[in-house]
RNA sequence: GGGCCUCUAGCUCAACUGGCAGAGCAGCGGACUUUUAAUCCGCGGGUUGUGGGUUCGAUCCCCACGGGGCCCA
């Protein structure tokens, strides 16, 4: 939706107010220094929405009748929580001698003459109403309450815990004072806001939808969750750097930025990968972060160029370990925040995460579905056969080489329909340029992705630790980076020299936190990032 | 990158084939001491995303641009 118009005058417009006509940019500019302060005000009033302006209005009248509209305290002694639930059990029209002071946001407002109600709400959208009668704050004060409060305020109440007649748990109250004068009317209640003013003011998204409240205090506890899991486990949580002057550990376009002091070009980071595996060889040997990644590509309903993501290395293990980890972290996030690893989605649909997860071999459920063998080793004439026998784009592809199509072959087979979370592994070697390859298996890297409901969660490898291959593998890239591919890495001499001290072997993952939500919640990636980014408005 | 849909009051949405731009909630004034999207009486509120074009006349048709969404690549 359209912002109403800020309260800044279009030029032309304060000319007309002050009657001069208006002439080029510098003497209109001249001019409107000259404006004086009231037909400034004026017209600031005049470009508000109405219900703006009323409510400026009111503030503007409690300032000049000495109350403030902005208090910069107010004598809370409980939360709206606490009262309702030592006043659960209180009987329909009972009373009691509980004195409270209580604040929160009016939500609804019933004004019956000498009896008012208002309900307010706290941050987690819990109201408590508040009754205000003539007989109890006098007629003045019952009138200013009238004239003062709105909706969308931010409301002070002091009085005793009843309970209405209608069953409505309630204070009593003996007085009140605004706490926090509202200059814009809130959304309306009964109808949900449009995607758009939902994603970019997200504040009132909280205030009006409870499965927005929800998913900020759902994403707060998986996190949560995934940290204490890892601490639990002997990891140690580290921070690595966001500025890179040579972002890698993944295949992305990063954003550039500038460094004034080094006068140096740097990026933000891709991934953690390379700094997370540089403190395993310094004897973290479990290691996560869990941070902000940036990649300069395209936004849809499951990519944010701004996103969270989880890595851990953990030496003395290989790809089974880690996925048996990560099998756990999620299982016990979805325990933790809602007690349960059969978890309900958006559209109200049970989804089941509990238990052993299925361990698929990439090549061996192609070869299944097909009822032919596929291997490592299959022709790239063979392969293009078979996509084409199966109606499979391969335009738009990058890069064709036979694992990719063997790629494009599971995901038209196999990955579209991986509604339950399941380990694919053991990739061609030629899509995983930094991974090692398999123990026993040639042509394949101990690799797995994580599928749940269809989409990649994340992924898991037995980690490259021979330098000299490392080194290869960047010299490879770096000639596809040569060659014009944006997303291909460089080699990274830092990264080299620490590997060269020796890496153990290990086992190591990665995983978006918003996907994560995504998959336990059913809702878009939009929708579990709090403030995703958004194209400014013109 | 391509295709389709969409943008109207603070919010959510109408408006027939191109003919005076409306409703609910919110707001303003009034009545009401138990309301729960209260009720009753009365009243305001619009650059129909922006800019062009066609037309006697454009929210509606055409073009461009901007925002949002969906699908495809």
């Amino acid at each position: 939706m359209p912002e109403p118009i800020d309260p800044t005058p279009a030029r032309d417009v304060t000319a007309d107010v002050t009657g001069a006509a208006p002439e080029t940019a510098a003497a209109s500019a001249v001019d409107q220094d000259a404006v004086d302060q009231d037909a400034l005000d004026a017209e600031v009033l005049e470009a508000d929405p109405e219900q703006v302006r009323v409510r400026k209005e009111k503030r503007e009248r409690l300032l000049e009748a000495g109350r403030e509209p902005y208090p910069v305290a107010v004598p809370v002694t409980t939360t709206i929580t606490q009262v309702r639930a030592t006043h659960a059990d209180l009987e329909t029209g009972a009373e009691t001698d509980d004195v409270v002071g209580v604040a929160g946001r009016v939500m609804h407002l019933r004004n019956t003459g000498k009896l008012c109600f208002v309900s307010i709400a706290d941050g987690d959208g819990l109201t408590l109403q508040v009754m205000l009668s003539l007989a109890e704050v006098g007629a003045e004060r019952l009138a200013d309450f009238k004239a003062d409060v709105d909706l969308g305020d931010f409301l002070f109440a002091h009085g005793r815990v009843v309970r209405s007649r209608r069953g409505e748990l309630s204070i009593m109250a003996d007085s009140w004072q605004l706490a926090a004068k509202a200059l814009r009317p809130l959304p309306t209640l009964h109808k949900e806001t449009s995607e758009e003013t939902r994603v970019r003011r997200r504040y009132l998204d909280l205030i009006a939808r409870p499965e927005a409240r929800r998913m900020v205090r759902v994403r707060a506890g998986v996190v949560r969750s995934l940290r204490e899991s890892f601490h639990r486990r002997g990891y140690v949580e580290v921070e690595t750097p966001i500025l890179q002057s040579q972002p890698g550990g993944a295949s992305a376009r990063p954003f550039r930025t500038h460094m004034n002091a080094f006068d140096a070009d740097l990026s933000l980071r891709i991934a953690t990968e390379l700094y997370l595996k540089q403190a395993v060889v310094g004897g973290v040997e479990r290691v996560f972060e869990i941070g902000r990644q940036f990649r300069n590509e395209g936004v849809d309903s499951s990519h944010s160029p701004e996103f969270s993501s989880l890595e851990a290395y953990q030496a003395w293990t290989d790809y089974r370990g880690i996925a048996t980890l990560t099998r756990e972290l999620i299982q016990e996030a979805a325990l933790s925040v809602f007690d349960t690893t059969e978890v309900t989605l958006a559209d109200g649909s049970p989804y089941d995460i509990g238990g052993e997860w299925p361990w698929l071999s990439l090549y061996g459920s192609v070869s299944d579905a097909l009822g032919e063998e596929i291997t490592a080793q299959t022709p790239m004439a063979t392969l293009l056969a078979v996509a084409q026998r199966l109606d499979i784009d391969l335009d738009g592809v990058r890069a064709l080489t036979p694992g990719k199509v063997v790629e494009e072959i599971f995901e038209h087979l196999v990955g579209d329909h991986l509604v339950a979370p399941t380990f694919v592994h053991d990739y061609p070697v030629d899509t995983s340029p930094l991974v090692r390859a398999h123990r026993s298996t040639p042509g394949v890297v101990e690799k797995w992705d994580l599928y749940v409901r269809g989409f990649e969660l994340g992924t898991g490898y037995s980690e490259l630790v021979d330098p000299v291959v490392q080194r290869e593998r960047f010299e490879a890239q770096a000639l596809l980076a040569a060659a014009g591919d944006p997303e291909a890495m460089r080699v990274d001499e830092d990264f080299l020299r620490a590997v060269e001290h020796a890496l153990p072997p290990m086992g190591g993952m990665g995983m978006g936190i918003d996907r994560l939500l995504m998959a336990l919640t059913g809702l878009g990636i939009r929708e579990t990032i709090l403030f995703p980014l958004v194209r400014p408005q013109a």
